[in-house]
DNA sequence: AAATAAATTTAGACAAAGCTAAAAATAATT
DNA sequence: AATTATTTTTAGCTTTGTCTAAATTTATTT
C-alpha cells in the first residue's frame, strides 16, 4: 500500500463518510464537508483519480474504488482506535476525542496501530458507538435503526449517536442514556413527535424528536 | 504560544539537539542532521529568525532564542513521552520507538500531552534514559559521566545510552545492562581501552571501548 | 426550446518547503 | 598577502495544496 499525504487522507475519509449515505459524492458536498472550496476539490479529485483512489468523470461526481475503500477503512480504523484510547485511557470526554483523533489518524505506522489495538483489547466500537475496522479492514455493519423508527414496546440497545457535540452529551448524561443502554419506547406523541422512553424499571421520561433523530438502536 | 509546521518543529528540535554539544550551530551541521541540503537550511533559518525562534546573522551560525528553547522543550517533551508510552504500554523495543515518536511528537494538543503524562505516571526519563521535560518545560539536567571516564571501583548507575540502535540493544541485553543498572569498573586495559565491569555479586565481564563510549552514568 | 440558475471545472496566483547550480563570503594554505 | 578551499547564501525551479475569478457544463424554469 502506497503512502498518502495528510490532505489526501482527509479527502479520502470524507468521501468515505459521505458515500455511506448516498452512492455518489458531489464536488460541493465534499467542499462543504472539508470546509474548503469546490475548485480545490476538483484539483484533488484529479489527483486521487490518477492514484486510482476514486472513480471520477468530470461533472459526474465520484466514489471510492475498491482500493480507495481499503485506504479509507485504514484511516477510519486509526481514527476510531485513537478515539477509544483517548476516552478509555486518558479519560477525555466524548466531544473532545474527535478533534485530537483527527490529527493522530495520520500517523500511519501499522505496527503502532496493531499494538494499540491489542493494548486496548481489540475494541469493537469507538466512544460514539461507531464500529472499528479490524487489521484486515473488515468492519461490522450492523443494521441499526433510528430511535424515531423503533416500534413501541420493542426493547433495544443504544448502539451509536450521530451527533458528537458536548451539547448532546450533556443531555444524554442527564437522561442516563449511553452506548449500550437498553430501553423501549412506551408512547409516541404526534403533536411534536416526542416520545416516552423507559430504561429498566425506572420511571419513564420524555425524549424530543431532535434528540431521538441522533440516537441509533440495535436489537439484541 | 504560536503554532509551528512539522518542518519548522523538526528544524527547531534539531537545533536544540546540536546546541546541547556546541553553543553555535552551523548550516552544514544542521543540513546533515536533517538529511537535507544547506540551501534549504538557509531558507528555513530566515523564516525561524522572523519568527524569533533563533538568533541568526548570515554566515555566523545560529542558536535558539529563549522562546525557541521553550518551543524545542515542548517538542522534546512530546517525543519522549510518546517513546515512553510505546515502550512501556505497547511493548515496543528500544530501537523502534524513535521513528514512531518522530511523527507523534507533531500532534500538539496540550491536553493530550498532559493527560498522557498523567496516565503514564509522570515518567522522568524516556526509554533511552533521556530526561522528559515537565508541563512547564523544566528539564532535569543531571551531571552524567561517560563510562569511559568512571573511576575504577566507583559504584554508579547507568543513566542513559546515546546510541539508540537495535545493535547496541542486542549487546546490552546480552550483558544484562539496562537503564538503572548499578555497576562498577574493576579494571581498565590500556591496550584496547576495554574494561572489566561488575554488576552486584555476579562475575565480572568485559566491555569494549566502543560500547563504553555510549553508556552514561550517574552517581546515586 | 430558450433562458436562467446552479454546479463544476479551468486559468492563473500564491505560500510552503524542497532542490540544483552559481555567486559570495569566510577560512585555511601556501 | 595572495591563492585556494570550504561554507554559506542567492537565484531560479519544482511540487503540493490552496485560493479567486472566469469559463463551461448541466439542471431547472419559464
Ligand atoms: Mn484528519
Ligand atoms: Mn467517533
Ligand atoms: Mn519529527
Ligand atoms: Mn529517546
Amino acid at each position: 500500500m502506497l503512502n498518502y499525504s495528510v490532505s489526501e487522507e482527509n479527502y479520502i475519509k470524507a468521501i468515505y463518510r459521505l458515500q455511506e449515505q448516498e452512492g455518489m459524492v458531489t464536488t460541493n458536498e465534499l467542499a462543504a464537508e472539508l470546509k474548503t472550496k469546490p475548485a480545490s476539490v476538483t484539483d484533488m479529485m484529479k489527483k486521487l483519480k490518477t492514484k486510482k483512489m476514486i472513480h471520477y468523470q468530470p461533472y459526474q461526481g465520484f466514489r471510492l474504488t475498491t482500493e480507495g475503500n481499503k485506504v479509507a477503512l485504514g484511516i477510519v480504523r486509526r481514527h476510531r482506535l485513537w478515539e477509544y484510547f483517548l476516552a478509555e485511557k486518558l479519560k477525555f470526554t466524548w466531544d473532545e476525542v474527535h478533534e485530537v483523533a483527527e490529527d493522530l489518524e495520520h500517523v500511519t505506522n501499522t505496527k503502532l496501530i496493531n499494538k494499540l489495538d491489542e493494548y486496548l483489547g481489540f475494541p469493537r466500537v469507538d466512544p460514539h458507538g461507531d464500529p472499528i475496522p479490524d487489521a484486515n479492514g473488515k468492519i461490522e455493519i450492523s443494521k441499526k435503526i433510528c430511535l424515531t423508527d423503533l416500534p413501541v414496546n420493542q426493547l433495544a440497545v443504544v448502539s451509536s449517536v450521530s451527533d458528537h457535540s458536548s451539547k448532546i452529551l450533556e443531555l444524554l448524561e442527564h437522561k442516563k442514556i449511553a452506548i449500550g443502554t437498553k430501553l423501549e419506547i412506551k408512547k409516541r406523541f404526534e403533536f411534536d413527535e416526542s416520545m416516552e422512553v423507559k430504561i429498566g424499571r425506572h420511571p419513564a421520561f420524555t425524549i424530543s424528536k431532535q434528540l431521538a433523530e441522533n440516537i441509533f438502536m440495535k436489537y439484541e
